[in-house]
DNA sequence: GCGACAG
DNA sequence: ATCTTGTCGC
């Protein structure tokens, strides 16, 4: 007899297991220069392990402009992926995916050019309405406009500010929020974005001092 | 017209 | 994003 896949939907179309391979993305920008770095993390979900890294020195071309984030960071963060040997089955991203005033923001265009599932985590409200989530770990409430959803807002850990979870390619908004609390097991933001944040912070530092 | 505005 | 002191809590 045929046995669906540990992780498979049972929900007709779509039907796909839940990744295991994870990789997060995120930009440093040098606050005196045009210099910024990008680094890209992979983890296996199911382990929690690091699987691999890659970081990439570069200079900003475009201005920070609310609503262009991705003509902004897309270049580097592209620069980055493409240096992980590994595929990833999901990328996260440091901001928003279709909660985005075109409803096409940085997830969105990193999806489409990598062809990979995509979506983001933001940290602080962009745009949309919402209601506050409950204040526990898994707490969740839509992120609307009109009549249409979004995104989340999720709780991944008791009583700390919510992120914000919207879809970028690729996937679903139960499958990203889904995600985002499996990545996020014990600080706020996703373990990958975490690591992201700390490599690309760490290696613009070092090479500032240069 | 005015204010707000991911990272 | 980055800067930036003290402070509250585990």
């Amino acid at each position: 007899m045929i046995v669906a896949p540990a992780g498979a939907t049972s929900t007709g179309r779509g039907n796909r297991v839940a990744p295991t391979l994870v990789a997060g993305v995120d930009v440093s920008y040098d606050k005196t220069s045009p210099r910024i770095t990008a680094a890209a993390v992979m983890m296996n979900v199911t382990t929690g392990e690091e699987v691999e890294a890659a970081v990439v020195h570069g200079e900003v071309s475009f201005p920070y402009v609310p609503g262009l984030l991705a003509l902004r960071e897309v270049p580097i963060l592209l620069a980055a992926l493409g240096r992980l040997v590994h595929r990833p089955e999901a990328v996260v991203c440091d901001g928003y995916g279709i909660a985005h005033p075109r409803r096409f923001s940085l997830a969105c265009h990193l999806g489409v050019v990598t062809r990979l599932p995509t979506f983001g985590v933001a940290k602080t409200p962009f745009v949309a309405t919402y209601d506050e989530p409950g204040p526990r770990r898994g707490d969740r409430s839509s992120l609307c406009d009109g009549d249409d959803v979004l995104g989340q807002v999720l709780r991944t850990q008791d009583d700390v500010k919510p992120v914000f979870v919207s879809v970028g390619h690729r996937t679903s908004l139960d499958q990203a929020a889904s995600l985002t609390l499996d990545l996020s097991p014990r600080y706020r933001l996703p373990e990958v974005i975490r690591r992201a944040d700390f490599l690309s912070r760490e290696a613009l530092r070092r090479n500032e001092n240069r």
